[in-house]
RNA sequence: CGCGGAGUGGAGCAGUUGGUAGCUCGUCGGGCUCAUAACCCGAAGGUCACAGGUUCGAGUCCUGUCUCCGCUACCA
């Protein structure tokens, strides 16, 4: 029933370029996507693999603000750390491009261009707010005001850090630009939209109804979207950062970064092959495959197969979409706002030729079919206890007992046994295990089942001593050598996928030439007087302390330091415009005094906000402040703290706050609590 | 509120179309000593979140309830 394909292109998401990439990213989309890749090609299919940076979009130019730079520096800086972590870990791209490129501007273009052309967007009008003295339509996060549902200050236009509620930018009272300090006018602009809509039937059948076998997950959601009606969705904004609308008329705008991330999949496949990448995106012989995590499911298999669905000309669409789950760190969400996170390049750095370790460990625990945890404890478990001491190890023992009793020359086999006879038979049995696992994007099942073989031979080593037998019979302790290397021989092919390093090491010990799929399963890929090296750890153990930095550092971990800090120096310091008068009754009606934080919590469910009870001098009350991406809750309690005291109690996240703490914030984000230069008695009064 | 995913021995996970509940690690006992105190064998340990239902038979199907994660809406 499996349809034979030509050729084969996958593509891993693109990272964004505003960060670095972090295990959850490697266990969910690369490792996998990196596995599949690897085992095609060793079955001689005809395979490319296409990823690159996402350059594009509103959190880049934000974070280029921040950061006092350009959108060009900040994807620089990361499309760098990232090309070079993927490589130094082994993912094997044919290409790593970015939607900077010129190719990626001309292919994205027209695309646009094409379906514009052909009518199959609409064009609808708004209003938007303008801010005429920078020049500039103003993205919903540019523009800060105050929230008309809970007053506070420095509302973003599309949310109110405060008091939580979604906001649109018309809503804000006393709407201010975040780029000048002015206020921004409400003008008339129009934008394109790709009518999602019209796609539904078409989407209906082809995944409800021809891809049942996409994983449940994928499947789940895109039911739900389909249930649910889908709506046009805008393709362009206006922006001075991304792919510019190849449109007369259309200056200030570009494409979304939604609709220009998924078309550098094919750009970047020009790039690669310019000249004949047509084949790889327009003939039903290829079979697409996306690898993507869960928060790119409704893009890859809703939104962009109904651009390419509205481009026509050929193009297919991905034969199936293997999205993950995401993993957790030590029991949290994995936050880049927070830094609670393990990143790659420091990994690297930290664990010198310990890339197939964090491999394995990623695949081992993926999370395919739900969240799962990374723990630093168990990943010492898993290299000490299966890469040491299963697969290094056996590894180990065949080497270097062939040395001790051959010399280092692969002996004969010569008259097999039945143990012999079954352990051999298990091999092939093995091969199939994993090419249907990995066929059906179960990685850590195959994964499982390449460890078996390890487990296998130390089994057979175990069963057919030939230490023992050394004394007194040669030619079964040859015939038992000849086995086990002949395991260690498959080994080095069945792990190639997966630890890409380790199989390089172990072929050379074994003085492999060549290591091919088809080869796994015979029982003679090296023959009698084959010379092998000597033998060489493959794994080290990892020791407590190692574990026990790792946690310290995670520990250590306060958001405030990591990128802020660092660039204040070189940020120019730039301060808020001064907000209009205020008069001296109006100052003198805020009771403002000193208190001092008794308990603090996270407050479930949120990212930012600490739930704090605290001693007033005149009761104990409870806050509930946005600061935990700031301060840990134990690094509040004790400290003297000011507050506005008679601020009206609301509710937030259900828990009701009376008071506001003072805080100081800089521009970039930055913020720190005010505190009085010594410590005063509680309820001390503030004017 | 709605939608998607998940809830299985101490921990982490499998359980394909319903037919005696498995794997890895850990624990305990034994064996072995070639090997990175590594390996091999055996044992203990689960009323498969809860309550009903369908069935000769349900972890697996249906209904309801509870909890966790995610999306809608932060995280960009």
């Amino acid at each position: 029933m499996e349809k034979s394909y030509k050729r084969h292109l996958v593509t891993a998401a693109l990272p964004y370029a505003n960060g670095a990439v972090h295990i959850g990213h490697l266990a969910g989309v690369y490792v996998p996507a990196d596995i599949y890749v690897r085992y095609l090609r060793m079955r001689g299919k005809d395979v490319r693999f296409i990823c690159g940076s996402d350059e594009h979009g509103v959190p880049i130019t934000i974070k280029a603000k921040q950061q006092n730079s350009t959108p060009q520096e900040v994807v620089d800086k990361y499309h760098l750390i990232i090309k070079d972590s993927f490589e130094r870990l082994g993912i094997s791209f044919d290409i790593y491009s970015r939607t900077s490129s010129p190719t990626h501007h001309k292919t994205a273009s027209e695309f646009f261009r094409k379906l514009y052309e052909e009518g199959k967007f609409i064009e609808k009008e708004s209003e938007q707010y303008y801010d005429e003295v920078a020049n500039h339509f103003l993205a919903d996060r540019y523009i800060t005001g105050t929230c008309p549902k809970c007053g506070a200050e420095n509302a973003y236009g599309d949310q109110c850090e405060k008091c939580g509620s979604t906001l649109s930018p018309n809503e804000l009272i006393n709407p201010k630009s975040a780029l000048s300090g002015n206020t921004p006018v409400l003008k008339k602009t129009s934008h394109w939209y790709l009518p999602l809509d019209q796609y539904e039937p078409w989407l209906k059948e082809w995944i409800l109804e021809q891809h049942k076998e996409w994983k449940v997950n994928v499947y789940g959601q895109c039911k739900s979207w389909l249930d649910g009606g889908l709506q046009p969705r805008a393709v362009s904004r206006d922006l001075d950062w991304g792919v510019p609308v190849p449109v007369e008329g259309a200056e200030g705008k570009v494409l979304y970064v939604w609709f220009d991330a998924p078309i550098g999949y094919i750009s970047n496949t020009i790039e690669l092959m310019p000249d004949d990448w047509e084949k790889w995106w327009k003939s039903e012989d290829t079979k697409l495959v996306h690898f993507i995590g869960k928060d790119n499911i409704v893009f890859h298999c809703i939104v962009f197969p109904s651009m390419l669905k509205a481009y026509g000309d050929g193009y297919i669409l991905p034969e199936n979409v293997p999205a993950n789950e995401f993993l957790n760190l030590e029991g949290n969400k994995i936050s880049t706002s927070r830094n609670w996170a393990v990143w790659l390049h420091e990994y690297l750095d930290e664990f010198p030729g310990k890339e197939d370790v964090l491999r394995y460990v990623l695949c081992a625990n993926a999370p395919e079919t739900k969240d799962n945890d990374f723990t630093w404890k168990d990943f010492q478990t898993r290299n000490n206890s299966e890469l040491v001491a299963i697969l290094g190890n056996f590894v180990n023992r065949a080497v270097v007992l062939t040395h001790k009793y051959f010399k280092g020359e692969v002996p004969s086999q010569l008259h097999l046994r039945e143990i012999d006879e079954d352990t051999l038979a298990q091999i092939p049995v093995i091969k199939k295990n994993i090419e249907e696992s990995l066929e059906n994007y179960r990685f850590r099942e195959a994964l499982k089942e390449a460890m078996n073989l390890a487990r296998l031979g130390n089994k057979y080593l175990t069963e057919t001593e030939p230490w023992k037998l050394a004394a007194t019979d040669m030619e079964r302790v040859a015939t038992i050598m000849n086995v086990s290397l002949q395991i260690c021989a498959n080994l080095a092919i069945a792990f190639d996928p997966f630890l890409p390093h380790t199989t390089q090491k172990l072929s050379y010990m074994l003085n492999m030439k060549s290591r091919n799929w088809e080869d796994l399963g015979l029982d003679s890929i090296l023959h009698p007087g084959h010379k092998i090296n000597e033998a060489r750890l493959l794994f080290e153990k990892i020791e407590d302390i190692a574990i026990e930095a790792q946690l310290a550092k995670l520990d250590a971990t306060r958001p405030s330091e990591a990128a802020p800090a660092a660039q204040a120096e070189e940020a120019t310091p730039s301060a808020a415009p001064q907000k209009d008068e205020c008069t001296y009754d109006e100052f003198m009606k805020m009771d403002i005094r000193t208190a001092t934080v008794l308990e603090a919590e996270r407050v479930p469910k949120t990212d930012k906000l600490l739930k704090l009870t605290i001693d007033t001098g005149i009761d104990t009350r409870t806050i509930v402040s946005g600061i935990a991406e700031y301060y840990t809750p134990e690094e509040m309690i004790g400290k003297q703290i000011c507050i506005l005291a008679n601020l009206a109690p609301r509710k937030i996240k259900g828990i009701e706050s009376k008071g506001m703490i003072l805080m100081a914030k800089e521009e970039s984000g930055n913020m720190r609590i005010v505190t009085p230069e010594e410590r005063l008695l509680n309820g001390s009064t503030i004017n």
